[in-house]
DNA sequence: GCAAGGTC
């Protein structure tokens, strides 16, 4: 018998029907599904795994954080243990009978260190059990049979990269997580993260809070006129010099505006306006984020709508269609449903159709496409919306540019020049069909050189420069992409990461005083894990080690020896690092000004000495006794709004497995009861969906 | 209880 392991359950059951021609058999193993089938002449088993059956970890008496010294997690032994026992059962089980494994995990680095941990655990029992690989791109009938056609080996150096990766994040993830939580005492569930990927990141986001802050605002001018032609049409020009720096300038510009205008010149451009390029996990986040929505539900409804097989695997990094994808059978599919009949009949008409291609190409899956016709009636408002995305996206990418035509235009009013920019679609095809894309023509009429215009207005606009923004939850992960931190799969969990710990918040991302303080100290004192080049030369490493190049334990052991390095320096300054961190987490703590009359006091969380309860009093005890009740669990974060009902401050409350919960700290507060028994119904461990 | 990476 031959075991076929794949990544997933779902993609176990198609592998099964596609090699099988749906003859498949299921079995239960251990609650575990295993599919029989015929493959030529053979009887082979086919098993989904859950993503990763093994995690790594130090041993249990590396475990207490207080009796352990952070630095000696650098040289202790790590250990693979079982994440889903009864998935390792079942495959040890399986394997017993096996006289050949077939690793058909996902086509990428995670993927073949996933399908090698689960040749280990299979061999277990049958210790001559090779391995073979099978490619693909996609789960389809072309795909799946020539990759069982010609299998490979398993490239255990690309395994190996893969394992380099999990030590080495353990390790600085691990020692640097205990090193700044003991030394600010912010441990258990205050405790401070550090990470190759989430500090990168949260520096993005302080850095960008940072130039915020220092920002200064210049205040400029701008000096429009509007016009009218001999026919009646009204528009408006802008001085050339867009924006005057000096008002004396403006005014003098402004002043001058008398008498007629004359048109200088007209010029005409016309340009193509691309269609947008197949969606991956990335543009996905960014699109819905743009319709309101956070990167987790966007994901949270992905998965959704993949498991009910109205779309493709949302979890990519491509953006290229593989070939075996017939594009022209899914526009014909979609169209019998009757939302998209129109562009779908637009897609339909081309004689060839040539789809869009985006700039990364790659072998994991292909780019996210809808592999069904739903109804709007069966799916939640929510689902639909981000359907309706994914539809519209994927029928776009099949139709051609766009065609806009630019006009400008200089007139002379009084000696000065004044520009008129008008924009106006000329050939709509596929923005007809992505209302997301936003376009609005501006009219200006038909000008010839020497034509005169009648001034019927002027205005001198005062404007200030603004600071950049902030990033939304959709622009990190944009900015992630871009840097190389994370992967498709984990980028916006660790934008989740970093808001239940209290670093950041909102949508645009703030950061709260303890995160401004860590990333100020690691990039003092740990610069490495602080910047993305931590990953960059990782994965120069990792290639290394996949070539033959490198071994898994060469990069690892010099990883080792920098962070040892790294922190020789730490323990230098463990003193300040403690005092700065401590001083922020007390500013994080301030709730808000004193509601008593005549104090001018912050509202702070304290500790009673008696109860040993928590609860918010004021800074200016004993002089002013104003208390309020808090919560005894989970994470105590000011939101910095006022509560709509009584004005009064509105603090976050962060439990783990929780959905945050707001809450005026008014005890007398009308809302209280209501916004309580919402809470309350959540049960624990629900997942949170923004 | 630490990370980041899979998947649910």
């Amino acid at each position: 018998m031959k075991l076929i392991i794949s990544e997933k359950e779902i993609a176990a059951k198609r592998i099964a029907s596609i090699l099988s021609g749906n003859g498949q058999k299921e079995e239960k193993v251990y609650g575990v599904s295993v599919y029989h089938i015929k493959l030529g002449k053979d009887e082979c088993a086919v098993i989904g795994l859950k993503g990763h059956i093994l995690k790594v970890d130090f041993p249990k008496e590396y475990s207490n954080w207080f009796k352990v010294d952070p630095v000696d997690l650098i040289d202790a032994e790590i250990e693979k243990t079982p994440i889903h026992k009864n998935i390792v059962q079942a495959l040890k089980k399986v394997a017993g009978d096996a006289s050949e494994v077939i690793i058909a995990t996902d086509f990428d680095r995670e993927g073949e260190l996933i399908g090698y941990d689960a040749w280990q655990v299979a061999i277990g029992k049958n210790s001559l059990l090779n391995a073979k690989r099978a490619k693909f791109s996609a789960i389809t009938n072309s795909d799946i049979g020539s990759a069982f056609a010609k299998l490979e080996k398993l490239d255990l150096n690309l395994a190996f990269a893969g394992r380099a990766r999990q030590d080495i994040d353990l390790i600085w993830g691990a020692v640097l997580t205990r090193f700044i939580s003991l030394a600010s005492y912010q441990v258990k569930e205050n405790f401070l993260s550090v990470g190759r990927v989430q500090s990168p990141t949260l520096t993005l986001i302080v850095d960008r809070e940072m130039e915020i802050q220092a920002f200064v605002t210049t205040p400029y001018w701008v000096v429009n006129v509007k016009l009218k032609t001999d026919r009646g049409e009204e528009f408006e020009a802008t001085h050339k010099k867009k924006r005057f720096l000096k008002k004396e300038e403006a005014s003098k510009a402004f002043s001058k505006i008398s008498g007629e205008g004359e048109v200088l010149d007209v010029n005409e451009t016309i340009r193509s306006i691309a269609p947008p390029t197949p969606f991956n996990t990335t543009s996905l986040i960014v699109s819905a984020n743009s319709i309101g929505f956070t990167a987790a539900k966007t994901i949270n409804i992905a998965e959704n709508l993949y498991m009910n097989g109205y779309i493709s695997y949302p979890r990519t990094d491509n953006t290229v269609y593989t070939a075996s994808i017939d594009l022209q059978e899914i526009t014909k599919m979609l169209k019998v449903s009757g939302s998209f009949a129109d562009a779908c009949s637009d897609v339909l008409k081309q004689s060839k159709i040539i789809p869009s291609r985006g700039k990364k190409r790659t072998t994991d899956h292909p780019p996210i496409y809808p592999t069904f016709s739903v109804s709007r009636q069966s799916l939640s408002s929510d689902e639909w919306k981000l359907y309706e995305l994914i539809v519209r996206r994927f029928l776009c990418t099949l139709l051609p540019p766009a065609q806009i035509k630019s006009i400008t235009a200089n007139i002379n009013v009084s000696g000065e020049v004044f520009v008129a920019n008008g924009s106006n679609i000329i050939k709509e095809n596929w923005i007809k069909h992505y209302p997301y894309y936003k376009h609005e023509d501006v009219y200006i009429p038909n000008l010839v050189p020497g034509q005169k215009l009648k001034i019927i207005d002027r205005e001198m606009l005062d404007k200030e420069t603004k600071p950049p923004a902030r990033y939304t939850q959709g622009k990190l992960v944009e900015k992630m992409e871009e840097l190389g931190l994370g992967t498709k799969a984990t980028r916006h969990t660790i934008i989740q990461t970093l808001i239940s710990r209290g670093y950041i918040r909102g949508n645009p991302l703030v950061p709260s005083e303890k995160a401004i303080a860590v990333v100020k100290i690691l990039k003092k004192h740990a610069e490495k894990i602080s910047s993305p080049d931590m990953t960059s030369e990782l994965e120069m490493d990792m290639d290394g080690i996949a070539r033959g190049d490198e071994t898994k334990d060469e990069v690892v052991e010099k990883s080792r020896e920098m962070l040892k390095d790294v922190m020789v320096n730490l323990k230098n300054v463990k003193a300040d690092i403690s005092q700065e961190i401590k001083k922020a987490v007390k500013e994080d703590f301030i709730i808000g000004k004193c509601r008593q009359k005549d104090c001018d006091g912050n509202l702070i969380v304290r500790v009673s000495k008696k109860s040993k309860k928590r609860f918010i009093g004021c800074s200016a005890y004993p002089k002013c006794t104003s208390t309020f009740s808090l919560p005894q669990l989970g994470m105590i974060l000011p939101t910095k709004d006022k509560c709509k009902r009584c004005d009064y401050p509105v603090i976050r409350i962060i439990t783990k497995g929780r959905k945050p919960w707001d809450l005026c700290i008014n005890g007398d507060c009308p809302g209280k009861d209501e916004k309580y028994k919402n809470y309350k119904s959540k049960k624990p461990g629900q997942k949170s969906s923004d």
